[in-house]
DNA sequence: AATGAATGAGTGTTCATTCAT
DNA sequence: AATGAATGAACACTCATTCAT
């Protein structure tokens, strides 16, 4: 038996590599840089490619960000998206997961800087703001505030607005990535131990929606 | 008795004036647009001069950032530094002092986007991190630093480590910061109340720093 | 008695000047190479000035194209208009005289360039054309169909459709420009007198219209 | 009798009419954009092959050009050529058959593009200027110019300069060539029609260079 | 023969910085 | 002190051309 084979030629199979290497190199160098301080040619030289390369794969800069988004916090979102739909347990449980999965894959990872990103720069790209801000911002938190309408609905959550308590849920995640990925190394910060911050916040947050069982 | 007077010509005190219009336009404009894409030529339109007048009182754009943070953050760091120096009373007082005044003077006002600019961009532009660092950060901390020391040397608060405590100390309220200031518009969270946050936080955490009193 | 003199200190004079000198380098430039092939970078040159400077007075090529046919062609129109507008002898007379107004002020000119680079390279650039289309074409076709239309209306021309016979002045014309602009050199060409062709084209087109008289 | 028949596989058929097949994307590109604002992937595209594939017959743009050039407008050049050589009858009936379809083989077809284009664009490309007079110009001139010697010769014509009465032919036809293809449609010049125009223009002129018959 | 991925020189545009007045 | 004209380095993006497969 044989362990399964590539028959493409090599230079094909490099093709079929290469818009990944330049996503890769792009999110490196935009979450080093920033958006408007990322040069394209450094992202090229990043992935071993020439300028010119990079947009036979990408229109522009603009779109590069996009795919950068797309591929690995957008797609994220998706998977999530599935979990929750196919999910068949108590919702406690189904929201604790989801929160975990969000910030070990996103904001424990280099994905963290892409949000840390937008903070900063979204005010001066108004489209790419307004691509976050669909794409991820209102998808992200349109499912937490299902998944919390859900629970509700079953009987296993307080009545409490889910919107509302939607940002409730997000906003210590989001700090507690900005605390991890943006102060500056000089910054003498201390460190928060993320996976026991977020242990904690869940359990507590889940304790708290915790419906009361007569 | 007289108020004070400025006895100078009127276009000489224009003159003295000068810097700090200056400072206060690129004040505005680093918040608004961030170090990187703010133009020289637009701080210099919103003060109303030329953008040769610009560097007749700054070097260059780092220097004009620079004297924004000493203007403003160091200056009132230096201030309270004299009332921690001058003080007399109970250290929780102090300290509560020193929090609500940095609260109120620095993070409550523009000045926090400084902050949040520091954050987002230092990277890009280490000498300024550098001096931030040194002017700001450091200065702060070891401020806080030997309040706490001066509390536990007089028996006031429990025999802690001042440079963790210090963090502590300082993580919520830059936490507090980026909520109210940085968060995108677009991004819907909820409206944590700046003043109820303060207050219960220097509350909680003077109490817990207490000495027991036997 | 004195020359009036320049009271402007020479930079002051220089700078006004420098619109002139770049929008005139830049009529050079587009009818040599055509709009497309034509380097800003050549045209500041021809006028003594950096890159940056041409950015100073006209925010992109484009604009520097327009500015040159406003301040060449379209502003020659206005002063026909003017002429036209104040005429008071007779119509044939006034046709005549906007007629080689335009041959001698414009298609005798480098001007001439400028008609020929809109005919070859107006498709790939749609927004030029529309604004050449706007100031140049239909102002200037109107101009002549308004004065077919008083000479009509006075009973000196033939009722003509004035319309059509707008296009019927201006074809020869425009044919006689690019018969002697646009051909090249090494084209072997017979030289068409141009001044000739004019006289006589006027000549035999105003008897063409003349009213009969009785 | 059989009709001579194409024996290749159909493959081979196929890769003979390749450069055909780019020949005629090509000057369909060329008149739409213009000789510079053609870009070889758009011919590639419009033939239906890589852009590769075009340099496996074609060394560049330029040769590209000239191809296009040879295969249309030199061929039929040649063609006439042939006619002439060939031709037994009157001079007059030679030369209006000439003109005739010099008008409906090139002027009239998008062929006459290819003139607007060196006429626009001839000056900024002088090689193409310099092949396009030797191949196009200079040949096409003296087939006249030698059908008018012809004439002259056998006392069909009156004895006029031939090299002169060559310009005096050829003018006419370009000028309705230039009026037909090139004027922008946002121009709205009158249709003149143009089989109308070369009749009345051929018969005109044969009539005027017909020697005197005692 | 055919592909299409890759290149890199070239151009329009921006902006911190300088300097003659 | 103040101006604002001038500079030129820097960067996003395009496209003719090459070459490994």
């Amino acid at each position: 038996m044989q362990a399964p084979q590539d028959t493409k030629p090599r230079w094909e199979r490099r093709k079929d590599a290469r818009p990944q290497e330049l996503l890769a190199a792009a999110l490196e160098q935009f979450v080093e840089r920033g958006y408007a301080a990322t040069r394209l040619e450094d992202v090229a030289k990043r992935a071993g490619v020439s300028k010119g390369t990079l947009y036979l794969y990408f229109a522009n800069k603009e779109e590069l960000f996009k795919a950068v988004v797309r591929d690995n916090i957008v797609a994220t979102i998706g998977e999530a998206e599935q979990d929750a739909a196919t999910f068949d347990g108590p919702s406690a449980e189904l929201l604790g997961a989801l929160l975990m999965k969000w910030w070990q894959e996103i904001c424990a990872t280099p994905l963290g800087g892409i949000t840390k990103l937008m903070l900063a720069e979204g005010n001066n790209f108004p489209e790419l703001a307004q691509f976050y801000n669909d794409e991820v911002v209102a998808r992200g938190s349109s499912l937490f505030t299902r998944v919390l309408t859900r629970g509700i609905a079953r009987g296993e959550f307080r009545p409490v607005d889910p919107v509302v308590m939607t940002q409730v849920l997000i906003a210590p995640v989001i700090m507690l990535m900005m605390w991890t990925h943006a102060f500056m190394p000089t910054c003498g910060m201390p460190q928060i131990p993320p996976q026991e911050f977020m242990d904690v916040f869940i359990a507590t947050t889940l304790r708290g929606l915790q419906a009361d069982t007569p």
